[in-house]
DNA sequence: CAGTATCCTTGCGGATACTG
DNA sequence: CAGTATCCGCAAGGATACTG
């Protein structure tokens, strides 16, 4: 299995406690909405999509992303700018003209994920070997 | 607002571009497959004690992570093990005796999130202010 | 074009009780 | 101890129709 950049574990470890000190033990909850905020269907996409491409419309990011319904695209994106992770600009005109783009916060948060995603990248087939399983959900709760 | 090692925009877009040419189109499900599996609420945590901690008892898991019924426990273990992230070892003994420990693939996932931590620490506080307005929340449903 | 307003299904995740 | 088996509420997210 490839791992990019090798790091020994001690140092993983080190690291991620460095990191998790940082975060109040009370903040701790902060990863999970984190994760709960930009982690639902579409968010990091946006943020992906608006990264590349920079400042875009409603209606050019749904032909981007396929998929997305109209609610869902609004929805996320209202939830982006109310995080500080997208500025979104009304014209006010007729017909409507509105555009998105990342903030500072949110170019960081991109920049953030990079290792992530080129980690996913990396370790796709590992992934994908795993999917198969899926339908055996150990949760019963299967009428 | 402190970013920490900036980078500038355009080093920030070429990379994440990079980054997604490398998962192919198909592959960009995955991204949010990844982020299903381990967003959920208690993955993370698990993947960062079994980090912190080496190899634990499915108690001393419980223990450390307040909060977790039995249930969501089992449950996210056995998607961390599905997915290859945490290996399960059951001793066959009687009282039961198994413990979990993070796989190569796992202490790879902990490393690529330290940048992401580290991030969400700086800026905490960011996050805290946009908290305050969770509750007007835009898609109405409110009925 | 950029949204709202509804309705509806799905499944996460909590609580509780039980078992080998 | 390490799970299963159920029951349940709630919120995410899709489909569709409508509006300024």
């Amino acid at each position: 299995m490839i791992l990019g950049g090798r790091m020994d574990n001690e140092e993983i470890i080190r690291q991620s406690q460095a990191a998790c000190e940082a975060l109040s033990a009370e903040d701790d909850g902060l990863k999970r909405e984190v994760l709960t905020h930009a982690g639902n269907r579409w968010s990091l996409g946006i943020v992906h999509t608006l990264g590349v491409a920079g400042r875009l419309r409603h209606a050019e990011i749904a032909r981007r992303m396929r998929g997305v319904s109209q609610r869902m695209l609004t929805r996320s994106l209202r939830q982006l700018e109310r995080d500080g992770l997208v500025t979104r600009q009304d014209y006010n005109e007729v017909p409507p003209r509105v555009d998105y783009e990342l903030s500072e916060l949110g170019r960081g948060l991109l920049a953030r994920m990079i290792p992530l995603w080129m980690w996913v990248a990396e370790n796709a087939d590992g992934f994908r070997d795993a999917r198969i399983l899926y339908d055996s959900d150990i949760s019963s709760d299967t009428k």
